[in-house]
DNA sequence: CAAAATCGTTGACGAGATCAACTATACAGC
DNA sequence: GCTGTATAGTTGATCTCGTCAACGATTTTG
């Protein structure tokens, strides 16, 4: 028998929202492990794609990500030939982050990955209350991010 | 300028919650500095008035902590003589805990707090929207552990 | 009575975030 | 053109925090 969760916090919406995230990216880690990659790596990736952002410094303000821990990241990504490195010729001190061929393809992977994992995740809800949930909380972040600014927190990642 | 968030990113709910639920976090810890208690403390207050659960072990289950943490968490209400360790004189391995009056004074304080934060993350939405969107989660967390189990993850807290 | 399990406690360990240098390069002002 | 200052990326130290294993005291089981 499982012990019961006190009612008062179950009540707490802020309460069901610090569970539900760190369900959320516990669930995400695990299903990311099959790729060798963390969740951070996506993100990255997800960047990159954008286009406009190509130094390390521009990727990791729009992450909201420790320059330091950027660069970890990315030689694991360039390990696996999945971006690519070169200085600015423009300006030397930066580096050029781009997209490999091979990061292309492995980003389609995990748009594919976490698709699933977001549709496993709500899927006691039908598609309207999904669009209703996602309503709600996009409004909620845009009130505690109004700038749209940076994810400025660890461990928030894909 | 700040640097825009990837609308990938934001268009996926889980990321959204993974968003909100670490900015919740992060408040509610702001929040609490003003008491000199981690909202982990407030937490096993709350247990503790539920009456029913008064040994260490069943705490430490109904909130998913390691029970070596909640020594340390238990030594600090005691210094503050929020708490009272006694051991069971039917089971002398056990402390039974209590609430002492002053305990109780703090944990109406933590309420209020607690009341105060949550309202202000939810300001931009109606009553009704609110009442929605706890429904809404509800459903998610009780799908995600279904037993109304313990809180399960490290840093979940009132 | 002996062996195994349980409770609280302590301390070691590891992952992960934060922060402070350091090198190389660019730029501004004199 | 120098000189001082600022910036980009890198490295390494540090701190926090959750996890885990061991221990003494006690109870339960056989």
């Amino acid at each position: 028998m499982r012990p019961r969760l006190p009612e008062e916090l179950v009540a707490s919406t802020t309460f069901l929202l610090k569970r539900l995230g760190f369900s959320a990216k516990e669930q995400a880690m695990k299903a990311y492990e099959q790729t060798g990659l963390h969740p951070y790596h996506h993100a990255i990736l997800i960047v990159l794609a954008e286009g406009s952002r190509e130094t390390q410094g521009a990727i990791a303000d729009a992450l909201g990500y420790d320059r330091g821990q950027l660069v970890g990241l990315l030689d694991e990504l360039e390990e696996r030939d999945l971006v690519e490195r070169r200085r600015d010729p423009s300006d030397r001190r930066r580096h050029l982050v781009r997209l490999t061929p091979d990061g292309e393809k492995m980003l389609r992977r995990l748009r594919t990955l976490s698709a699933e994992i977001e549709d496993g995740f709500l899927s006691p809800l039908s598609d309207k209350e999904r669009a209703t949930l996602h309503g709600l909380l996009f409004r909620l972040a845009e009130e505690h991010d109004p700038r749209c600014g940076p994810i400025g927190a660890p461990g928030l990642t894909v």
